[in-house]
DNA sequence: AATTTAGGCAACCGCCTGATG
DNA sequence: GCATCAGGCGGTTGCCTAAAT
């Protein structure tokens, strides 16, 4: 294998992109699909690397895309599954469909994690509602073990397993689960849901997967 | 009207994971 | 089993615009 990270490319153009770029990406996309994100700008002629490609569609170009204000439901999802699953966005994002990761993310450092802050919740944790059921299930000691996990690296497993072990109610989850319109619950929502299923009334530190 | 400040968002960076040879 | 790569992800930066002074 003699493959030349993208990176190391010389010549490369950054920073924002211009309708024209936006045209050919799209309609080489449109054309050929995205198969090989690497080879792509190359074959488009577009003097970007594989990664910004990817980026500006996933994030801008995707005719999927759903632009605009979030609405309540939207908010209140991203809060409830921001208390659940933490910063991971992408598993946030599969949960609304149309939006992005990174708009999510934004919306949350710009609008959801200020209004938080206001209302008196403390160490940043999300959704109040969450926050307060887990301080209603102090009883256990998984609850404090949800609490001290809650601002843990996303891609650690713990944070999904310990955050609505203790924290999240039966209920909460099962608001989450029957949302319906435009806040359906993903496959990996639906994973640890069932998980929880499974588990429910055990009190112990760990799940059983 | 000019300047400064704050907010919003697009894009980049660096790391991780899974696939492949 | 190891090395390398592509794709994916979250954190962060920096530019642009609107609001405030």
């Amino acid at each position: 294998m003699t493959r030349t990270p993208c990176c190391e490319r010389m010549g490369l153009k950054k920073g924002p992109w211009t309708a024209e770029e936006d045209q050919i990406l799209v309609s080489h996309i449109q054309r050929y699909g995205h198969g090989n994100w690497r080879a792509l700008p190359k074959q488009a002629g577009l003097l970007r690397c594989g990664k910004s490609c990817r980026l500006r569609w996933i994030n801008y170009l995707r005719p999927d895309i759903k632009r605009g204000k979030f609405s309540k439901e939207e908010e209140d999802t991203i809060l409830k599954l921001h208390g659940i699953l933490g910063n991971r966005w992408s598993a946030i994002a599969a949960s609304l469909p149309g939006r992005t990761d990174n708009e999510i993310k934004n919306f949350w450092h710009t609008h959801l994690k200020k209004r938080i802050q206001k209302s008196g919740v403390h160490n940043g944790n999300p959704s109040s509602r969450i926050l307060q059921e887990a301080q209603a299930n102090t009883s256990s000691n998984a609850s404090s073990v949800m609490i001290a996990n809650y601002g843990l690296p996303s891609r650690n497993i713990n944070p999904p397993i310990a955050g609505f072990y203790g924290a999240v109610s039966s209920d909460t989850f099962g608001e989450i689960k029957d949302n319906h319109g435009s806040c359906q619950l993903s496959e990996e929502m639906e994973f640890w849901y069932n998980i929880y299923s499974s588990n429910q009334g055990k009190h112990h530190e760990t799940m059983e997967i």
